[in-house]
RNA sequence: CGGGGUGUAGCUCAGCUUGGUAGAGCGCUUGGUUCGGGACCAAGAGGUCGCAGGUUCAAAUCCUGUCACCCCGACCA
């Protein structure tokens, strides 16, 4: 490629709306532009790079053997009524609504989609397994937008499916899966680690994450320092934190008004304690009917209470209601019922104790004695010197009334779950890949079933592998990048090596061509820069962007028939003769 | 959706408080001098100041509405 003949419009400036490192850097390189929110144009170079790494990722499927697919965008919204994604999915789905009035739903992922393929086709477990993978623009109409490719409404994502007849199958295709992704990341030169996940309606380890380290993350991930433990925080668990409820109380409970306080922090400020020091009380409701209680009824509420410096993780509290009280949980909404029933924003936890058909599951760090404020069950009043035993009594002691659970997000510093003593940090990262088994969920929505060797129909079972194409551009920039600008691993740079004659004319001219003919001759991805522009300017562009080799040709080099060669990652150039040029650029992009 | 902010040339921004014929730097065009890390001189092109109303003799500037974009938050009420 011709630089004069591309459309290349790099920037001395940063846009004033990017934030984060690979949002500006690949605006200034001119990979991407953007249109609207969340929607951006890909640009020649950065659409090289896309291309790259979408290469890389079919190359890796195809070697699991996993067919591809292209699937329509365009879906009726009818096969989401059936699986109740049009509703669970929520507002993050695009929908249209055609000339004749049909509804139509631009895909954000496929499930229902191939479901609804496999069962046509899919009959008998002679058919079982197989894998499906599309590379396709996906459409999620987010609520926020942000960070340039990061978070946007319309992206390229590798969605693949796999379908078996019994779990052993899915679990060997899970394997292979997650060694393909493992590979593919290598190959595409991101520092990586993969992370346990929220795990799906089988159970164990039955989802991961890959994710690419970088502070600009969304995602918040969980590794103990020993090294053998790594999980999302949505997931992880920390080992035992001891707890007992029993203190002797610091002093005389003092009832505190606190209007107009916003949030935990505020009541802490207002009062003249730390968060770490507070309750923080939350009220779910249940969604069945559990058995009964000593009171003899039924819970139909779950009353759960973390420290004030910390965050109720809803799916280890979900579980440990199960676990505890047989309930299910309903995600929290601000209901006027609930309102009517509870001083929502100054609850303490005495109140489950005393309200007959509430339980209480508290956390640890929240399960012990010392100085305690709280919720004083009173619009606009918070408590001082709560103390466990004197407010709730021997309930604290009644486990068909009171559960002691891990229900917080893990934080660094705790124990780590594999209880060998090591401690758990906390860092940031981009989650670039997931692999999940999906057991039956679709399948039993939509009837996809087969017969298995019994002659038994019986639902097929699925697993679900996703990878965001664009973020893997964003994991190398924010984590491949100096002050100059990026510096791309060869295996998704727009270009592998740019020429940069000195001035485009005379001998330098014509050694440039000659070279720009035997690299693309020898297969090697390289861009002239042919501007009529001057050394410097060429240089800054070419770091700015990244590729991997610039080969000077200057008239100082020529007069020893060499040119310079360098690579964008090291720090001194090297001298190469015009014979040696191919060898030696070979070798380095290896 | 709540809160905050910004819309002026392709990009980064000034001008707005206190209304009076639209500015700078970068980029772009032409000519010249230059030419190994973002050159210099000279001459130019380019904006109905997001949009719509209103106030006024007069609006980028004041008022109202609206749209777009950015940031923060959004389960801890």
């Amino acid at each position: 490629m011709r630089w004069t003949q591309s459309l290349i419009p790099t920037q001395k400036e940063n846009p004033s709306d990017a934030q984060i490192v690979s949002h500006q850097l690949m605006i200034r390189a001119g990979l991407i532009r953007q249109l609207t929110a969340g929607a951006y144009d890909f640009l020649p170079l950065g659409f090289r790079s896309l291309q790259k790494a979408a290469k890389i990722v079919r190359e890796e499927m195809d070697a699991i053997g996993c067919g591809e697919v292209l699937l329509p965008t365009l879906q009726p919204l009818e096969l989401w009524q059936k699986t109740g994604r049009d509703v669970s999915y929520g507002e993050n789905l695009m929908k249209l609504r055609d000339r004749h009035g049909r509804m139509i739903v631009l895909g954000p992922t496929h499930e229902e989609v191939v479901t609804e393929l496999i069962s046509a086709y899919v009959n008998s477990y002679k058919q079982l397994p197989v894998s499906l993978y599309q590379i396709q623009t996906k459409f999620r109409d987010e609520f926020r937008p942000r960070f340039g490719l990061l978070r946007v409404r319309e992206f390229l994502m590798k969605d693949a499916y796999s379908f078996h007849a019994n779990i052993e199958s899915l679990n060997e295709v899970y394997d292979k899966f997650y060694g393909a992704y493992q590979k593919i990341f290598t190959r595409c030169g991101i520092p990586f680690v993969v992370v346990e996940a929220e795990s799906g309606p089988i159970g164990g380890s039955a989802s991961h994450e890959f994710m690419a380290a970088c502070a600009a993350g969304e995602d918040t991930l969980v590794t103990s320092d020993k090294g053998n433990y790594a999980a999302n925080v949505e997931k992880a668990e920390t080992g035992p934190r001891p707890w007992t409820f029993g203190d002797e109380p610091k002093g005389a409970l003092e009832k505190v008004h606190t209007p107009n306080l916003p949030g935990i922090e505020d009541v802490g400020k207002f009062m003249k304690v730390k968060p770490k020091n507070m309750l923080k009380t939350l009220v779910f409701r249940t969604d069945a009917k559990g058995p009964a209680l000593s009171s003899g009824v039924n819970p139909a509420w779950v009353v759960a209470v973390v420290r004030g410096d910390h965050e109720v993780n809803e799916s280890k509290l979900k579980k440990a209601a199960m676990e505890n009280f047989h309930v299910g949980l309903q995600p929290l909404t601000d209901d006027p019922a609930v309102r009517e029933k509870w001083a929502i924003g100054f609850v303490g936890p005495d109140a489950a104790i005393k309200m007959a058909d509430a339980v209480l599951i508290v956390d640890p760090d929240a399960a012990q004695g010392g100085f305690w404020a709280s919720g004083a069950n009173e619009a606009d009043y918070h408590m001082k010197y709560f103390n466990w035993f004197r407010e709730c009594g021997d309930k604290l002691a009644d486990p068909k009334k009171t559960a002691v659970a891990d229900i917080r997000n893990a934080m660094a510093g705790d124990p780590s779950p594999k209880n060998d003593g090591g401690k758990l940090q906390a860092s940031k990262g981009i989650e670039i890949g997931h692999v999940f088994k999906l057991g039956t969920k679709y399948s039993d929505a939509m009837g996809a079933n087969f017969l298995d060797d019994a002659g038994k129909q019986v639902p097929i079972i699925m697993g679900c592998y996703g990878i965001g194409v664009g973020r893997i551009l964003i994991a190398a920039v924010e984590s491949l990048h100096d002050d100059k600008g990026i510096i791309w691993p060869t295996a998704i740079a727009p270009f592998s090596v740019v020429i940069t004659p000195i001035r485009y004319d005379g001998e330098m001219k014509e050694a440039a061509d000659k070279l720009y003919a035997q690299l693309n001759a020898a297969g090697i991805d390289t861009i002239l820069d042919d501007r009529d522009a001057r050394p410097g300017s060429k240089f800054a562009d070419a770091d700015l962007i990244g590729f991997p080799v610039r080969i000077t040709v200057g008239d100082r080099g020529l007069k020893d028939g060499k040119v310079e060669l360098k690579q964008r990652k090291a720090t001194d150039p090297e001298m190469v003769p015009l014979d040696g040029v191919i060898e030696r650029v070979s070798h380095l992009l290896q």
